[in-house]
DNA sequence: GCCAACGTTGGC
DNA sequence: GCCAACGTTGGC
């Protein structure tokens, strides 16, 4: 079992969105990152612990539980026009962009960036890391435990 | 294959 | 709105 930290804008799709949808399950569509794309395509299972991470808002940070609910599949935003994400260069039969779909299990506080930092076991969380901008990274285990040891 | 220019992310 | 950091693009 792996852990990741996923990043959702609130405008777009909040927690409570994604708590709101049938089974609390969202399709993670937008990412429009290799290094991204690629976790989800090679290193993600079903199952897989899910930070749910609120960025480009006033208070950002992790603000609840999820699991990965899918194996990836294409995005199909990639393919309608309409859609902010349009991909014109990706072809049907070869997809460029996958999703996976993403299971809230529960809404947490908001374990906001200045504690993160603040504490001494997170230190090397990827997501503190300087100049960090991949809306999805790994987590180490010992950060996921200490991360719900922190919102129980 | 290099690298400058450009666009995007995301915290502040 | 600013700006640092990073990824992508495209000319050469």
């Amino acid at each position: 079992m792996n852990y990741w930290l996923m990043k959702s804008e609130p405008a777009e799709v909040s927690v409570d969105d994604a708590l709101a949808a049938p089974a609390a399950t969202v399709p993670w569509t937008g990412v429009r990152n290799y290094q991204a794309r690629n976790f989800m395509r090679d290193a993600m299972r079903v199952g897989d612990g899910v930070l749910f991470y609120h960025s480009s808002c006033a208070e950002p940070g992790v603000v609840g539980i999820a699991r990965v609910a899918s194996t990836a599949y294409p995005d199909p935003t990639q393919f309608d026009p309409s859609s902010p994400y349009h991909d014109a260069a990706s072809k049907r039969e070869e997809p460029r962009w996958l999703l996976v779909d993403v299971q809230v299990l529960r809404k947490t506080r908001t374990l906001g960036l200045p504690e993160l930092r603040a504490d001494p076991q997170l230190q090397d969380l990827v997501v503190l890391k300087k100049g960090n901008r991949l809306s999805i990274t790994p987590v180490e285990a010992r950060h996921w435990q200490r991360i719900l040891a922190l919102l129980a």
